[in-house]
DNA sequence: GCGGTTCATGTAATCGATTCCACGCAGCCA
DNA sequence: TGGCTGCGTGGAATCGATTACATGAACCGC
């Protein structure tokens, strides 16, 4: 078993003290060149690797970014994530990933054993308003950032798009393609990006003196689940919506499950636009309207926001504008169509 | 900072000693009814969570597994790790999840890290036909189960589902609909999963007297760019494929841009078909023909077959069998659809 | 009343690293 | 030559837990 030589083996190969071994691993300047070569040579003829354990628990420090994200399945975070392992990897962290699944008590496991893993340092995208364990770990010094939601009132830096901008854009577009009854699928309403577009939505619409009546807000959780049973509620209702506009891409799918188990076309019989797009709403049925995130830009902020203020740095919020992608979903453009999100993609 | 109490802290405010302390959180039985008390107060009056990185040293576990996967951008493998977080989470395990992206080099880098951060046990799905590092640890003892993808010839237990009969029913599928040219878009030969679903392929094709020469199979390396790649070059040939069969759902992402960007039409034009279903495959246009592996059923398998092993019980492989779900992405049924993915996975 | 259990507890070794401190040896300058 | 500086090195403390072993008290039956 090469695998469970320690450093007192080596020592003991090369001739030499654990003291200088570990000078040689952490290339310490007071080594000579002979000690230098014959601990290297021990150290992989027996083909050691120092345990990042011990390293950790005598350092305080796990090199080690904890990333809680809402629910792994959906396209958005799982995109988010891989940014943000890229990043760090980058600046020499390691990620470990916990997946709420929109569920506070998962969320809170999750926290709580990254933090019992002393972690170097928190990614959060808050699936509720904010557990105790949550604001304690913030209060008590952990270093933490928010990404894509935050929690109101924490001194957190918070990485996020604005999508208020591309919510005014979307419903220019649907107004003008003549949409009056609009309704929206909403996020959780304790969760930043739930209430902040529903918000943008209804102050877009006031705009135009449209109203956005109660009963065309539906509350969705984010996962495709909801967004059905909302579309559903939506369309049995005595004058459906003439647009539904899913908060996240989920819902979306949820969605377009409920309008097809009963047989109607979109944009037909019933627009849909998204929030947050992702490669596969170019080849839906029909391809979706959607407002795209800078995702990968995200992901890399937050964890160079999180690495500043691990390193002593401070660490800077920073919020990214989304944009909205205009598809077939809501009615009219047949041609000319926009580059796929395959081909922004594309390496 | 309430969490950075040690062990020691909490034992200096309960008046007994630290090892008192570890038997109450580890509820050793002979511990007096009174000494319990008195430290769990102390516990929560200092807020004290034991820490992980200490314990692991001593007791040489981390409770934790590594997953590397060879790519968390495909929805197939990102159900994968949801279900083997879960089903670790039941067994009292954490997951590290490492992303490979199907580079071998990435890989390397996560097996790496996961063994120096002395993981109890590793899930692998490789890249390619395996590097000496993980050959290495398997033989060096480290637990180790392969899951979808594995290394002939390596003693390691696998966990995987067998494409074989839905390839055939697929195949038998095709012959029906009177396809006679049919191409495939091969993952990287290095693979099993790679070369098995060829092997399978051509052997089903073989029964119906059906040859598939090498200009219809197309090298792919089972991300979205290559299937683009592919068609495009199957699109070019003097003769064209009438099915194009992607052996996973990711290259069937990009044939259908590369089949798109051309203004051709699904099935009309040509025909298509995916190894792995997902939930988009309902709502593509059209909706997709594909082979559905039983995912969360694998994750559930592996973590056990890796615990097993972990905890000194004898570790078992396991093969599931994949089926065949028809869309119209081939021709025909426009009728008696089948149950869609997303019902399926309702809550 | 005494040897032997059992039970609760504390002392101290240990896991595998890092790092402070001290020591010996050169080299250098006065 | 004596003292100072600086470098390479080793000894030992330390991080925060777990756990083997020792100890002492209480209790049992004879």
């Amino acid at each position: 078993m090469p695998s469970s030589a320690s450093i007192k083996d080596v020592a003991a190969a090369a001739g030499v003290s654990v003291a200088t071994v570990s000078r040689v691993l952490n290339d310490h300047p007071s080594v000579s060149p002979d000690a230098r070569a014959r601990v290297m040579a021990a150290v992989d003829s027996l083909g050691y690797r120092p345990n990042a354990v011990a390293r950790s628990l005598r350092t305080d420090q796990t090199r080690t970014l904890g990333l809680v994200i809402s629910d792994v399945l959906n396209p958005y975070f799982t995109e988010l994530a891989r940014s943000v392992e890229e990043e760090a990897r980058a600046l020499g962290y390691s990620v470990i990933i916990g997946n709420a699944d929109e569920r506070p008590d998962l969320q809170d496991h999750h926290v709580r054993t990254l933090l019992d893993r002393r972690i170097d340092g928190l990614l959060v995208s808050p699936t509720d308003g904010g557990s105790p364990l949550m604001l304690d770990a913030a209060r008590g010094g952990t270093p933490m950032v928010f990404v894509d939601r935050w929690i109101p009132g924490v001194d957190v830096p918070v990485v996020r798009s604005d999508g208020r901008a591309a919510i005014r854009d979307l419903v220019a577009h649907l107004h003008r393609l003549g949409h009056r009854r609009l309704a929206i699928i909403a996020g959780p309403a304790a969760t930043t990006t739930g209430s902040e577009r529903v918000t943008a939505f209804r102050e877009a619409l006031a705009s135009y003196a449209i109203e956005l009546p109660d009963f065309y807000i539906g509350q969705g959780d984010f996962q495709a689940g909801s967004g059905r049973r909302v579309t559903d509620g939506f369309l049995d209702l005595p004058e459906p919506p003439e647009v539904v506009f899913a908060a996240d891409n989920l819902m979306a799918l949820g969605a377009l499950d409920a309008i097809r188990a009963r047989g109607l076309r979109v944009p037909d019989d019933i627009a849909l636009a998204a929030f947050d797009d992702i490669p596969w709403f170019v080849h839906t049925d029909p391809p979706v309207t959607a407002i795209a995130q800078p995702t990968t830009e995200l992901g890399r902020a937050a964890v160079r926001a999180l690495v500043d203020r691990i390193e002593g740095r401070p660490p800077a919020s920073v919020t990214l504008p989304a944009h909205l992608v205009v598809r077939h979903s809501c009615g009219e453009p047949r041609s000319a169509q926009p580059p796929t999100s395959m081909e922004r993609r594309a390496q």
